[in-house]
DNA sequence: TTTT
DNA sequence: TTTT
């Protein structure tokens, strides 16, 4: 039993993060990917990957990745289903990631034109826990400082 | 831009064998896969993951592989979407397989208890083509033919 | 930076277990990848590829592997080099796994023709330790007994 | 029987093209990917993976890799031995790439400054070909013209 | 023989 | 130094 996804696309909105109700911390995003061949039609079409990361890098990735932002992603695709408001059964597939690695130059990547995907108006860590680790885990707070090699927002720590 | 998938899983089903209308083969099947830990309530459970394959691979997957087969799939992450009856929209998210591996000796695999599923009284097949190939690609009409060992059904020819 | 690799083949020989000094448990592999395709002389090839596999999961591999089993491996790419006694410096490319997957049924598997393999003159676990662990992890003492699915000898646990 | 590998990483070199006698291109490269961990003595180190790749998607890793480029390879490790002039077999363990992504924007990847690798004196296009391809395959001639994405080198087709 |  |  073998279920290994590799991923290399560009987040199409900014992260959203969530925590749990015992204060675990989760990332969802979206991750295109463009096609390497064009459809009949002759353009190019993208995969919309649905993707989930937890705990720490979840909060990495809210932290360093934007809309438009260049990711790696490896992870095991999971399938879930529930009823919906009109009970009706709605099946889920999606990449749950363990580990992101974030693709770019730091002030190089994705759609921030007009700075605005950093506005203090954003959402995107809206119910954000006040920032307080420790950080004795593998990733630095900034993960910029160690110079400009890509940068690994893995976790395996258990941080709760 | 990456997109790579690998799975081992059993068929959830036998193997479902189409034609396009331009004679295109095609087929689909469900990986169960099982999950390496256990849910909080203590069971072991399994992602169910569509897969697609086409042409010549899709015959031989109708062919070889049946429900409880274990198979490894290589492939794609694919997503797309389309209107409904009633006319909402639909997300699919699926497994386009580039090869698929039967992983079991002849004789030995999944669930073939009583025979049925060889049963000519099986849909598995039902719109099949003749089968009137040459035979001048990678795989042989017989897979089994040349030894005990997993079978390869992966095809990039192209026969239309 | 990403480096991820799956496989399944067949081992060619017993896993080899050993002790580090400190008593951390790593047990290497071969397997044998068939190749998808032909040589230019007509005859399938086959790679070789090294395996290493840390800690439980090495002892487990030791414990349920044998020549001809046929296993899944999820791991990375490790490179590394020494100076042999001529004093020349030798590479070493080897894939380090995450996790092994037996893919045989019990009793099924790979060459044990004769019993022989595991006979008490076998030398694949010569400096074994003794195998008292209180298994507080993921894998059963006996991974055939949760019924007849491949088992995941995968562990994450730190045992000393 | 499956052999998967997907890496990402930088460059170590400028790659090296070459022709087959019968005039198959056939680059190689090595590929720096850093480890998501440090050794014990607190440094972070990286694996150097050997990459060949072969046809006309040689020839783009050729064009448009240097030197620090940031890449994606997805293949299958090949292993291979010879003998070397003291009589000795040597055995090689490398990827066989079946594609290469080139993951940095135009004008912004690798060491290129003084812009010395490009220049005329550089030996990494040697023996090239006259590059009289009539260019009927899924790439472009120039990858960038199509926007900023990162470009997909892989190709398929044959062209002898 | 290694990249940032 | 290779497996089925």
């Amino acid at each position: 039993m073998i279920n290994r996804v590799v991923l290399v696309g560009r987040l199409t909105k900014d992260p959203e993060l969530k925590y749990t109700p015992t204060g675990v911390a989760v990332a969802n995003f979206t991750l295109a990917v463009n096609r390497p061949f064009s459809s009949q039609d002759g353009n190019r079409e993208a995969d919309f990957i649905n993707c989930v990361i937890w705990r720490k890098p979840a909060e990495n990735v809210a932290n360093f990745l934007r809309k438009g932002s260049l990711a790696g992603v490896e992870g095991r695709i999971n399938t879930r289903n529930y009823e919906n408001q009109e009970g009706r059964r709605v099946y889920v597939t999606e990449v749950v990631a363990d580990s992101v690695q974030f693709l770019e130059p730091r002030n190089s990547g994705g759609q921030q034109s007009g700075g605005s995907s950093y506005g203090e108006e954003n959402n995107y860590n809206q119910n954000r826990k006040p920032n307080n680790n420790q950080n004795n885990n593998r990733q630095d707070d900034d993960p910029f400082a160690g110079g400009s090699q890509p940068i690994d927002i893995s976790d395996d720590d258990l941080p709760f």
